[in-house]
DNA sequence: ATGAAAGCGCTAACAG
DNA sequence: CTGTTAGCGCTTTCAT
């Protein structure tokens, strides 16, 4: 007596459903195809049927079908950093919001990201959207080939694989400047940390450039990673180079927060009287009471709408030219740019 | 003369390896399957032409033919927030390891859940990890249903949808007391943000009992929110209970970063001298300099492996009972409950 | 060890 | 508007 009955916790199918309602297969696809002509009598008897079973389309199988999936696959690295976070919140969520399913590849000490990238595209993915590793080549062929649209936030120009969002680094530079500038700054030091992401580097030199266009000294002061320790490590480090100088830019919040830390509590310096300091993205951080940082405000919230509408027009037009957007920058003003008594 | 060729941007199939191979599409099906049986001979054969062809099995086919996908859905709240983002990394990090992949469900305000969470189990998902935002009923009773194991981790005791990772709230408030207590505290605070979260509001019960059971005082503080700047109000809006005591639970790093610059900046008060102050999470911040935040110290990482080793085993014995695990803290000595010249 | 054949659950082209 | 039919790309008996 082994009666084969479908097992209790099986998914019922549109089968189930056409039978239920004594409809076809295909009306059942029709009932949940946005565009399909369908009359309301049969539709009504679809779906008291579909929702008496429970019935969910398979995302499998009509994926499948029809050759695309919702999936889009967000690539980042440094997750647990605040303004990475903030990009993932955002980016997940805009992607959400219009309809796709954000798959998450949080990749590190650029541990083979190939096998990993790949295996993604294994799932006919509807996009790609990198925020700051670099895919490896081979990675950014593949999709070029699959034609999966590949978006790259805050990534270097060279492979030109894909839609870029970018800083513009120029633009940053002059704003920093402007913010160090105003508020008396005038004898200028720059963070460099070594792990070379292109958008860090390109503030870097732009940031240089452009002091030293204006006939002004700008030293550059190594540090190791992109974080809070090596930040005030650096402070330490070249203590001797901070005492000439009057404006530092952190190059990012992180590192500007390490860096006041080492100003104010290894070389005793006063902010913003005796040197003033810029960071950059905003972090939350950089408002909390002992920062009161002034920085510059990438925000993440925008740049992810674009990062997902670019994504969206290279899937409805594949063949488009390359685009490339530089996202809008916003000067944060707080305490340690604020104007001292002068003289 | 339009020709109908196939787009050269097409996904060789197993039935193009096939055929280059000279081969069944069978074959190749076996051929990336681990334990078939096949020749050396036909493997070799196999393998070259699907790297010729760059073929990928596509897993959309695969996951519809074995009615199981690699997919495991995180649904994270407030991703922006230092904890929660370094869980997610791990828990992204635990899952690709495993071979699984994570699609990323960020919800904050909880604008309705369900039908996202639903909409994901469309998926034929592998798992459902929720950190921090409860899922709705329905949810949990479909996961049921369908038999999609769920872990929740730090969650309401109350559905027993899934099993679970739970702060041991008793060990945690054990620990804070002592580190408390050994630090001279003996009028105690707490903060209790009223966004209730189930550990929160456990740590600050526990909290309260103990230190109540041992014939001591403990204020409830209440603030808005888990954040910093909540933290902060709050200690300027109780500013008078605050007077009264030296011991100050913050339930929270992120509140206890908060009240600490209150208790500085606008109470004007020394920490440790005039009171102590122990966090929870044992965010990065806590560590910076002007935090120097002793705090406890719940291990992501851990965490993480622990959540998928008990979806993996409740996917392979979808019937065994309902598991809770404690997973271990681990306090973390600070300068906020340094030992002072007594007297 | 291998190939033929039968689907997984769905959609879409085509008749009616 | 509706049902029939033919797959999407893969896995998996079942013979051979």
């Amino acid at each position: 007596m082994t009666e084969r009955r479908p097992p209790e916790h099986r998914r019922p199918t549109s089968h189930d459903v056409a039978r239920l309602a004594g409809v076809s297969r295909s009306a059942v696809s029709r009932c949940f195809t946005p565009g399909a002509s369908i009359s309301e009598e049969t539709r009504n008897r679809i779906m008291s049927a579909a929702t008496e079973l429970g019935y969910r389309a398979n995302a499998l199988a009509r994926n499948l079908k029809s050759q695309q999936s919702q999936l889009v696959a967000i690539l980042a690295s440094r997750l647990d950093t605040p303004f990475r976070a903030r990009q993932v919140k955002h980016l997940s969520r805009a992607l959400i919001a219009e309809g796709f399913r954000p798959l998450l590849l949080t990749a590190d000490h650029s541990d083979d990201l190939e096998p990993l990238l790949s295996s993604m595209l294994d799932y006919n993915l509807a996009g790609m959207i990198v925020t700051s590793d670099t895919p490896p080549v081979a990675v950014v062929d593949e999709c070029k080939r699959l034609r999966v649209p590949l978006v790259l936030i805050n990534r270097n120009p060279e492979p030109d694989g894909g839609d870029r969002i970018q800083l513009d680094t120029r633009a940053a530079a002059e704003t920093v400047f402007d913010m160090l500038y105003t508020a008396g700054a005038r004898r200028f030091a720059v963070l460099r940390p070594e792990d070379r992401t292109y958008t860090v580097m390109g503030r870097v030199s732009a940031f240089c450039e452009l002091v030293r266009s204006k006939g002004l000294s700008c030293h550059q002061l190594s540090c190791g990673t992109q974080s809070y320790a090596a930040g005030r490590a650096s402070i330490r480090q070249h203590a001797e180079l901070i005492h000439g100088c009057d404006g530092l830019f952190g190059t990012t919040d992180l590192l500007a927060c390490g860096a006041l830390d080492g100003l104010k509590h290894d070389l005793f310096l006063r902010v913003p009287e005796d040197i003033r300091v810029v960071g950059f993205d905003d972090i939350e951080q950089a408002s909390w009471a002992p920062y009161d940082l002034s920085t510059v405000r990438q925000d993440a919230g925008a740049q992810a709408e674009l990062a997902v509408a670019m994504m969206r027009a290279r899937l409805q037009a594949p063949d488009a030219p390359i685009r490339r957007e530089h996202p809008p920058l916003q000067p944060i003003l707080r305490g340690t740019t604020e104007k001292t008594e002068t003289r």
